[in-house]
DNA sequence: TTGCAGTCAATATC
DNA sequence: GATATTGACTGCAA
């Protein structure tokens, strides 16, 4: 139903979300046979016939830059780029060889950044722009990303804190000659890296990078090289000063003084970061307990209370939902990966609900086991969060959890005082499921809210409760098919299976359903012989 | 307008 | 010095 909406009623490019979008890079991949061919191969039919059509489309792809558009960081590969991006062979090669073979991240890398010792390496204030892949390809990870299989984003860091830690080789270097990224997105994406399920296309990118710079043999030595090469460039920008006499204003700090102004000035205007005391923290995370989205009205009250500016209120209550949400991926994936002991290979992908816990030092004060949404309609949900696995959410919660949640909420579901109505909904740790005291200052601020809170609707997990380790592996079928596109893929980026689909009744029923079609496929495959379809 | 994802970059901690 | 934390920002989607 949905192929045959966007057949006969394409949205222009122009109105698509970045999800809206994927049918459409797909299709044209597809359409663009020798891409398809080499990005999809269907197993044991690595020769069959590709499809050559389309080549307007293809057209309007190179000239409106259509994959670029998703990526704007590498928006010069659109032109005409040197490879003639997204034609033929070439670029099914260079994809191919990009996951598969040592990929040229490290020379390539650099680009844009010669590696002349003399040019003061990433060290120097611009971590920026790196873009790793080689420059034929700067358009392939695009196509990668798009296209990728569910990759293992837990194991996927795991290993690459390994390799790291293994070869001394920092975050910093890592990120900016990789993946483009500064030490502290490096650190956080290591640390605590969403499930592939969750993450939007852009949020992908780095771990595909990282699949990439896995894939590389000569990913330490190349890394290495860079380290060398910045050591000689800092000794030399250092001995330079030196012997200059006068110190040289820290070449640092990234102020350009370019502007006219003397660095003096810029350094006094720059903001002071804020740093939120102790006590404003817990009186913010009381603040959260009784109300995760607190009203305007709230937030003003708060910030007038703890003396802080509104939007760093406001800043404050986005990140804190954010990374509570992201430590429950974490609970989740270890969870996952506990609960099927050696099943290894996906656990961010499974998102099998675990038991929740105290949250990580970032998030702490979020001990509350989260609670259901009751008879929730669920309809609201974080736009990542809920929308890619608005299932996940409606599964999420342990029977007993419900029970719990039930009463707090079922009476009067609608008392809520409406500021969260049609919000997504809070998240991990609630008010409901552990109702902390709100003695001070932050509780009178959320007083008004607090009084709902009992009865509203309690925060839920993200994915809470699904079906075990095992049962999930089961709802896919083995990958031993024939005629499997994903798995070539994954076979392109050296993964296993992918995880599939998380359970609940529905998903089992589906996935049973999608079994027996497999298995159908499977059968006709190896005998060659046509089938007619009742799905 | 609001919430979120993703990220930066200052600062804290190890 | 490397890594972790976290307030702020940007861009996007609903």
């Amino acid at each position: 139903g949905s192929v045959s909406d966007m057949l006969s009623r394409p949205k222009p490019w122009s109105k698509l979300t970045q999800k809206g979008r994927e049918p459409f890079i797909r299709m044209q991949l597809w359409l663009n046979g020798e891409l398809g061919q080499g990005v999809l191969p269907v197993q044991g039919q690595q020769q069959g016939p590709v499809l050559h059509s389309a080549t307007s489309l293809q057209d309007a792809l190179q000239q409106g830059c259509v994959s670029s558009e998703s990526t704007p960081k590498t928006s010069a590969s659109c032109s005409p780029a040197p490879e003639s991006p997204m034609s033929s062979s070439e670029s099914v090669k260079s994809l191919t060889e990009l996951v598969q073979q040592p990929c040229p991240t490290i020379e390539t890398s650099k680009e844009g950044k010669p590696p002349e010792s003399s040019d003061p390496p990433a060290s120097d204030s611009q971590p920026t722009t790196p873009l790793p892949l080689s420059g034929h390809s700067a358009l392939s990870i695009q196509e990668l990303v798009a296209m990728s299989p569910e990759l293992d984003t837990y194991g996927i860091t795991k290993r690459v804190k390994e390799v790291l830690t293994d070869n001394n080789l920092g975050q910093r270097l890592f990120g900016e000659t990789i993946l483009g990224l500064t030490q502290g997105s490096v650190s956080d994406l290591l640390a605590r890296p969403k499930p592939w399920h969750k993450l939007s296309l852009k949020g992908r990118e780095p771990f595909v990078r990282m699949q990439l710079w896995l894939n590389d043999p000569n990913n330490v030595e190349k890394l290495m090289d860079m380290k060398r090469l910045e050591k000689k460039a800092y000794m030399k920008r250092r001995h330079s000063s030196v012997s200059d006499s006068q110190p040289c204003e820290p070449p640092s700090v990234g102020i350009d003084y370019s502007q006219g102004a003397s660095p003096q000035p810029q350094h006094q205007l720059k903001k002071p970061r804020v740093v939120l005391a102790p006590e404003e923290k817990e009186a913010l995370k009381r603040a959260y307990q009784q109300k995760p989205y607190p009203s305007p009205k709230t937030i003003e009250e708060l910030a007038t209370q703890l003396n802080l500016k509104t939007s760093t209120v406001i800043n404050w209550f986005h990140n804190y939902r954010s990374r509570i949400r992201r430590e429950l991926f974490i609970e989740e994936i270890q969870a996952g990966s506990q609960g099927q002991a050696g099943a290894s290979d996906s656990p961010s992908a499974r998102s099998g609900r675990a038991a929740p816990s105290s949250e990580g030092d970032s998030c702490d004060g979020v001990e509350a086991t989260e609670a259901e949404e009751p008879g929730a309609t669920k309809s609201q949900g974080g736009p990542a969060d809920m929308a890619t696995a608005p299932a996940d959410r409606e599964e999420a919660t342990q029977p007993a959890e419900k029970a719990k949640a039930q009463p707090l909420s079922s009476g009067t579901p609608a008392q809520d005082d409406r500021e969260d109505a049609g919000r997504p909904r809070p998240l991990p740790e609630g008010p409901a499921a552990a109702p902390a005291p709100v003695p001070n200052l932050a509780a009178r601020a959320a007083g008004e809210d607090a009084a709902t809170s009992a009865t509203a609707p309690a925060p839920e997990a993200p994915g809470a409760a699904r079906a075990g380790p095992a049962e999930r592996s089961s709802a896919l079928p083995s990958t031993s098919a024939p005629a499997r596109r994903p798995s070539s893929l994954q076979s392109l980026f050296g993964l296993p299976e992918a995880a599939g689909a998380r359970d609940n009744p529905v998903r089992k029923k589906k996935a049973a359903n999608l079994n027996s079609i497999i298995h159908r496929l499977e059968k006709a495959a190896s005998r060659e012989e046509p089938i007619e379809w009742e799905f």
